[in-house]
DNA sequence: ATTTAGCAATCGAATATTAAGAGTGCTAAA
DNA sequence: TTTAGCACTCTTAATATTCGATTGCTAAAT
């Protein structure tokens, strides 16, 4: 494509313009950036790069005289072509050492601590999400009893998550039927993915003894109900923070926003979409009527080894500082992970 | 006080400016309710009774020239002494049964089933906080294995809690000391509240064996932060809702209610301090300067006999449906403790 | 004594007018 | 290829003007 083929004071044009902006959140005029960000030239040839990146799709124009603002592939461009990577200040640094330091005995316990700090030191809000169940193996299924009446069921997984459940019965169950449900459970499910617990699974399992309806179909819905939450358990944190943001003075920037939050599945998809082993970056389309068209996102999944431990991801404006958030990512990514190999190591 | 003697004009006419206020979100001006709403006066004499309602504090002119609003003050006298319980709709009715059937496995299933159709019906954003744990007494702790490394622990409460969290060691554990831990958590803290577990209270529990101290903190830190947690539990349904308010037309508005949602401690404090029996209203304060100055909550508690299980509430501008909330509340209130008092009695 | 009609006065909101200024695009010169 | 120069465009802010809703008060009516 011809438009890859940006001179390299375009690049320069373009990477001032989108950088100004982002500390601006305004149009930026020919003159802002004549002098300045590597650039030594009058407004007027300034003003004909932008022109040319404006027909190439790069730039946008809020009006007839005013200054420019990037597009959505403006943006894409600058992301991966122009931007160059920013250091952490070593209190960053510190901080995160700090934050992370959790003693970790279920996997959201990490996730959660990388998550906060994340939105502490971006300002922006994140958002975690944990494996597909169909990536998750089941280590052990172990039911315990509460009571005559009362069944918990733990699920634990090669990812480090427990999950548990309550199971309430209309009558009694006795220690010999729940031998029974550990044994059969483990049989046949221990080495299986999380999503095989489906209900044919559990019917199937159900078919090997005879125990009452009442009961059968209250393991298998309970257990169902981990599976699916386990499937759309959303963390989020630091939403307030986007509500200092100059975008959110629009109403409905603001609504699409909230709107985005409560979209648990248009969210699932995108954070469960990216590649692994790297930071992945989605800018929302200009004329995407979406609740997405006003905001990036980007995301890195958290791995141990090579199993997925889920996706941590950022929520900001497309007018995103970049350069800082992809900084931190990197940064607690292979923090965290170095963290996880150390103790799969132990 | 005199304030309180209003004839019965002035109090039709405070209602009435309540209401149109709760339907219009406009301020309201005489001719507006000189007929209508139980009243035939001419604008004039409205407009002498609004005067003077303005003067004893019940309402208030947002300019010179334009309607009136009701203050906080006048609110509160209209929920207290003038507000006619609403009906609720047939199919309100339905939908309420409906939703309220679900199977209850733990106390939060049903708690969440309240919250969320509280938020579906009525439209604002409801808010459910669990008891306290000094309110809860300890039935029973239990500690599972699960593998050597990894102990669960679970603690049911008589108000059908049932919590649990995940403890990794560094070393070994065996079963005896499984059998121990269980005896003695058993006997020290069953029929004890649970806000009982406190550090203190498990170090004295551990004088009386002698586990390494990895084991004895790890187990220590994961107990405090159950109980901790419990406090500081709140869910929350329907945020999103409140963003189509007219009222969130104001920045300053939206801004306050994601900061309110995130101080839960305010929000707590609130919850926390309703009257059981009872439907409880909390009208924000004109001249105050918390996030609350711009909303009410209106709060109910949820019980089993007489034990506390929690608080439920909704938070909505001032300029809320009163009548309607109420209804809803005091219908879905009784409809729970009923189901409460059912599953009791079996 | 209470209520109401009538009316001037007030003030906000909407609309129009103007002025100022920022920024562009183009042309012609450097 | 770059730049100075300048006319043109369009936004924003400031100002003025109009319009109408609503009030408060007074004097008349009930």
């Amino acid at each position: 494509m011809k438009k890859d083929n940006l001179d390299d004071r375009k690049k320069k044009v373009l990477q001032a313009i989108v950088e100004e902006y982002i500390n601006t959140a305004e149009p930026v005029s020919s003159g802002a950036i004549s002098k300045g960000h590597g650039l030594d030239y009058s407004s007027a040839t300034i003003r004909n790069d932008m022109a040319q990146l404006e027909n190439i799709g790069f730039l946008d124009k809020p009006h007839t005289s005013s200054g420019r603002v990037p597009s959505a592939k403006g943006y894409r461009y600058y992301v991966h072509e122009l931007l160059k990577e920013d250091n952490l200040s070593l209190e960053e640094i510190k901080y995160i050492q700090k934050k992370l330091k959790v003693k970790v005995n279920e996997i959201e316990d990490l996730t959660k601590a990388a998550t906060t700090t994340l939105s502490e030191i971006t300002h922006y809000t994140t958002v975690a999400v944990g494996p597909k169940s169909d990536k998750q193996i089941i280590e052990e299924i172990k039911f315990v009893s509460l009571g005559q009446r009362m069944l918990m069921v733990v699920i634990v997984t090669d990812t480090g998550l427990v999950k548990e459940t309550i199971i309430k019965f209309d009558e009694d169950i006795t220690d010999s039927q729940v031998d029974t449900l550990n044994n059969l459970f483990n049989t046949r499910l221990k080495g299986k993915p999380l999503s095989k617990i489906d209900k044919p699974m559990a019917e199937y399992i159900f078919s090997e003894v005879n125990y009452s309806v009442g009961i059968m179909k209250a393991i298998i819905e309970q257990i169902n109900k981990i599976v699916d939450e386990e499937d759309n358990n959303i963390i989020l944190e630091g939403a307030k923070n986007s509500f200092d943001l100059p975008e959110f003075k629009s109403m409905k920037v603001a609504k699409n926003f909230v709107n985005l939050l409560d979209a648990k599945d248009e969210m699932l998809q995108i954070f469960n979409s990216g590649d692994a082993e790297d930071i992945n970056v989605y800018i929302g389309d200009d004329d995407d009527n979406s609740n997405l068209k006003d905001f990036s996102i980007i995301t890195f999944k958290h791995t141990m080894g090579d199993k997925d431990l889920g996706t941590i991801g950022i929520i900001g404006p497309k007018r995103m500082d970049y350069a800082k958030v992809i900084a931190v990512m990197k940064y607690i990514s292979k923090k965290i992970n170095e963290d996880n190999n150390k103790k799969e190591g132990m």
